[in-house]
DNA sequence: TCTGGGGTCCTAGGACCC
DNA sequence: TCTGGGGTCCTAGGACCC
């Protein structure tokens, strides 16, 4: 597992964590320089009435707004605030550019998320002019702020989990190395639920044993930890609390899913005229999903629709088709059967989702529809209770209202069922 | 303090096949 | 059939992250 590391005459490597500060604050402040700019109590994040806090400046963390929590209790902390939308395509952007940015300066680049990014430097010192990992850091982060206008914070160590967690420490604006073999004392002073991975179930569970820190856990026996947590889960925690880790660094892979999902101004009542709005729901939600899934020339084979009530307990089906489909409709047909199982419950909605996954690229997928034509044939027999397959007709609408939006706007198309739809 | 939206990964059970 | 065991796929739920 952890042989990296350990694995004589293997160098160490050199990691680094590039994580911006209080990113989606700073994007609003670029984008609304006279407004957001000027307001040293920031919160972004979605505001009616559910809306929760996605970032909160310094200023207004300082007044206890932390990200997650409700708009309402943000603003009844600090009253001063001024609240603002996310803005969603300059995140992006800035996202894009500080990638590119880095793809200059290291040979590996990982983004994590839209506001962190991995770095392998290993073997680089010589384009570094044989610099410290530390001050390669401080370069990075100027250069970042120079290109892009975003301040960064960058840890530093041997492996990610040990990167990450010093870039915690180097908040905000700020630079953390642990040198190599100072991995063990740097993870001393940290609570078991600061480890990346150790939530809130696992922190109860642990404190359940009388277990808080890194440092308590180390002294428990393994073949306790075993026995309390299972084998995978005990080595994977021990190996966490000494600082080991040798996950790789790999260059960003495919996306695995895709999905859109809206929680309600108000719940949706169980009855008829319910199940009518969730329809309505669920199909711009589809159209949103679909119009990301044909842009990124993809076909997926499995739909899920989730459903949260009121209470907030959550439920999901899905489906696997026989074929991947690409269009609105076929995706709708399979998301409204799937719903209407969901519906037999009868509670109030108060979030629908829909998803989709087991995703192919368009001339992988070719092969597959021949698997469905033989299917047609009567070679195998298709199940009865499934919808009716992605038909050419299908495709062409949704291609289609893809090209009218392209050229017209995202108002130039409503979505609505085809009359003739099923 | 009534709790967003986008993801990833893991687990466990059942179906199905050899 | 008084019936084993392993591999793979699918589904539902949950933990976790930003």
């Amino acid at each position: 597992m952890n042989s990296q590391e350990k694995t004589p005459g293997r160098p160490p490597r050199s990691i680094l964590l590039l994580d911006c500060d209080a990113f989606f604050v700073q994007v609003a402040r670029q984008v609304d320089p006279e407004g957001a700019g000027r307001a040293p109590y920031l919160v972004v994040g979605g505001r009616g009435g559910r809306g929760v806090v996605t970032s909160a400046s310094y200023e207004a963390r300082a007044h206890g707004v932390r990200s997650g929590m409700p708009m309402a209790e943000a603003l009844r902390r600090c009253p001063e605030a001024l609240a603002v939308p996310v803005p969603r395509e300059a995140c992006t952007g800035a996202s894009r550019a500080i990638r590119e940015t880095l793809e200059t300066l290291s040979p590996v680049v990982e983004a994590a998320s839209i506001d962190e990014f991995y770095l392998d430097l290993t073997g680089t010192e010589r384009l570094f002019g044989g610099a410290p990992l530390e001050v390669t850091a401080h370069r990075i982060r100027e250069a970042v702020q120079k290109a892009t206008g975003i301040s960064t914070s960058l840890g530093g160590g041997t492996n990610r989990l040990v990167a990450k967690l010093a870039a915690g420490r180097a908040k905000p604006a700020g630079v953390h190395v642990v040198p190599p073999g100072r991995e063990a004392e740097f993870m001393a002073a940290f609570p078991l639920g600061a480890l990346p991975g150790v939530g809130p179930a696992q922190v109860a569970l642990l404190e359940a044993r009388g277990l808080h820190s890194v440092p308590e856990l180390l002294a428990v026996e393994p073949e306790w930890l075993i026995r309390w947590f299972g084998a995978r889960r005990a080595e994977w925690l021990r190996n966490r609390a000494m600082g080991l880790d040798s996950t790789p660094v790999t260059p960003d892979e495919d996306r695995k899913s895709i999905s859109g999902e809206r929680t309600f101004a108000a719940d949706i009542p169980p009855g008829p005229e319910g199940d009518a709005e969730l329809e309505g729901r669920l199909l711009e939600l589809v159209g949103s999903v679909g119009a990301t899934l044909r842009r990124q020339r993809l076909r997926a084979r499995t739909i899920t629709v989730k459903i949260r009530d009121a209470d907030f307990t959550t439920h999901q089906r899905s489906r696997t088709l026989e074929a991947p489909v690409e269009s609105d409709g076929a995706i709708d047909r399979t998301a409204r059967s799937l719903l209407g199982d969901l519906r037999q419950r009868r509670r109030p909605t108060r979030l629908l989702g829909v998803g989709v996954s087991g995703l192919v690229t368009e001339d992988t997928s070719e092969a597959v529809q021949l698997d469905l034509l033989d299917a047609l044939e009567g070679t195998v027999p298709p199940r009865p209770e499934a919808p009716a397959p992605e038909s050419s007709r299908d495709r062409t609408l949704s291609r289609l209202s893809d090209d009218l939006r392209a050229r017209f706007g995202e108002g130039a198309i409503r979505p609505g069922r085809i009359l003739g739809d099923p």
